[in-house]
DNA sequence: TGTACATCAGTGAACGCGCGTTCACTGATGTAC
DNA sequence: TGTACATCAGTGAACGCGCGTTCACTGATGTAC
């Protein structure tokens, strides 16, 4: 149950370090080739010009290479969330901002290999659903911090279970538009955001 | 990746009903003590007290068992929600309404054996995306159904798109409450009860 | 700068295991007369 | 109602395969003098 997801060995030379870059460039590009659950470190290996104890070098197993994967996908969503509100003030479109941020997500997981299959593993999985989980907790404190900033004195438990909730949906909606490709993005990004502005402004009541 | 889920012969004795029966008990119950990952072929005969060949004779893979309780716990979900709703009337408490029909959605899957691997298995394998997707469609029509008799005359292409939305959002904070059990389920389940509610509201206007 | 040596990185080949799956078979149930 | 036969249901044993994983090794890189 409690799978390892830790790194076997830190690299020391630039060789290794590019073995590892390659190894999970490999696994990105696999899994929108053939799905995680066909997902096997040979296949990876094969993939990635190595041979298995390689690859075992540096990753205990599958589970470890999707958690570094999702781990950087996540930063990179939560770097891009925090560029898009910061310097956010109480003045703007709140739903302007939202949608904005919402479709550059969409579109960040569309770009990056594997995103798709990176973002459900993270969920179905139970060794990364932790992964998963304390980045939409840290999505939710970086939010915290910029509408503290903006509407300075609301109260912050409740203002908190909202966001949390901001970002869950948030974060499904998307999943729903890049599961359902034949769905009409635009109305529900707009409807979405609509909808979630509403839900942050009941604060300032 | 066009895995087959369709049973393998019919049954025609009671005996034959029953290994059924018994074989997708036992994958409920396997799913709570393994999860979806670990789970197999063997795994089920033998919680099943069957030999393989017994198994195959009616699935032909394990994505076809996890298919059928898939369908089975969704069309339980789509009755309730049915129940629920049926009856409507522009005068009832809408907010009220969706709260409860969320928290007996949840109820229900927690109740169900292996209900909340099924949803995520239903979600995250590719073979199984389709059941899960035809469900929210059909709950969706299901919806809009009761609620044009609610409120005749909306323009409905623009409301299909709300309910959508509506079950998806709503379907994923279940989830979501389910994931991460030490959330405050109250306060959440009203929250998205409300802002649901209001995205519904807006076409009255 | 050159050489000798230590450490790091990746290979070739093999392993045991449990998976999905099938075969030829025995036993249980239903049916016709 | 009893028996003979056909069909249905489940078994025992085995299979080939690819999985994860490891071993003893070779080759590449870095370092000390």
């Amino acid at each position: 149950m409690k799978t390892d997801l830790n790194r076997r060995r830190t690299p020391s030379q630039k060789r290794a370090r590019d073995t590892i870059e390659s190894i999970l460039a490999a696994t990105g590009d696999l899994l929108d080739e053939v799905g995680f659950e066909n997902l096997s470190t040979n296949l990876i290996c094969k993939k990635a010009g190595l041979t298995p104890p390689a690859l075992y070098r540096y990753f205990p197993n599958k589970h470890a290479i999707m958690s570094e994967l999702g781990q950087r996908l996540m930063a990179q969503q939560n770097a891009m969330m925090r560029g898009i509100f910061d310097g956010f003030s109480a003045d703007d479109d709140l739903v302007a901002v939202i949608r904005h941020a919402m479709e550059a997500q969409l579109i960040l997981t569309e770009n990056t290999p594997g995103g798709h299959w990176i973002t459900k593993a993270l969920y179905a999985s139970p060794a990364l659903c932790a992964v998963r989980t304390r980045s939409h907790e840290m999505a939710t404190d970086d939010l915290m911090a910029t509408v503290a900033l903006a509407f300075p004195g609301l109260p912050e438990d409740a203002l908190r279970k909202t966001l949390r909730l901001t970002v869950e949906i948030g974060y499904s909606v998307i999943e729903f538009l890049l599961d359902v490709p034949e769905t009409d993005r635009d109305s529900h990004l707009s409807e979405t955001a609509e909808l979630l502005a509403f839900s942050l402004a009941r604060h300032q009541a």
